[in-house]
DNA sequence: CCGGATCCGACTGGATACTG
DNA sequence: CAGTATCCAGTCGGATCCGG
């Protein structure tokens, strides 16, 4: 008997995993926590995003119906980019991921330094 | 005045984010709670890993501090890995991780059968 | 035999140019 | 402004081979 089945390939957990464990998912989540936006906003508040995954990230997250879009036809014509419920409920795991992040950084970077160090040496 | 900051590209959270964004770091790590667990056996229970990423993943989470190595001189010889103090802080935003997935499977499947059925259509 | 490195094909992601 | 098409580099991952 074990604690945990995430490892079991078609769990729900890993199949709902593969959904958010990539370099894009979470961060657009968070990039829409503060409220709407348009494509062009959503370009420059992602640093370091292309279109082509900021696309595909929306895209996804849209199928998956963690994220809605809508046609704006007043000027300026554009999308527009907002959290579904079912998205905002991810807002909870993804500021614990978040905040594990920050609370851990100085270790994490002080264990990089020593591996390098040792690749080095 | 922003409520996050994540999706700087430079921030704390996204220069950890990208450590656990993969497919099969946040896997390993559960794979790891129940305790030490020798290569084979990770193999064995992360459903469709290739050895390759086993061993990639487990490099860079060694890298990081999150997992300790060490060989195992005993027959049968081989290498056993374990969650180290800091590995076992990141269970707990995974554990919530999973748990969100968990109790949305069905909206998110829901939301994914209504996405390709209009794809069709 | 277990752990893991290497080789090579397939796919993913980024930059750019182009379209509606 | 909001994407899509194309090209190219880097990564993924299976098969295979090597060391203890």
């Amino acid at each position: 008997m074990v604690a945990y089945d995430v490892f079991v390939a078609d769990c729900p957990a890993r199949t709902t995993l593969d959904l958010v464990a990539d370099t894009w998912s979470m961060v657009a989540v968070v990039a829409l926590a503060a409220g709407p936006a348009r494509y062009s906003q959503l370009h420059e508040r992602i640093g370091g995003i292309s279109k082509k995954m900021l696309t595909q990230t929306l895209r996804k997250l849209e199928a998956n119906g963690l994220v809605e879009r809508r046609a704006l036809r007043a000027a300026p014509p554009g999308s527009e980019y907002r959290l579904t419920p079912l998205g905002r409920t991810l807002l909870e795991p993804v500021r614990t991921l978040s905040r594990w992040a920050e609370e851990h950084t100085d270790e994490l970077l002080a264990a990089r330094d020593r591996s390098a160090a040792a690749a080095d040496g």
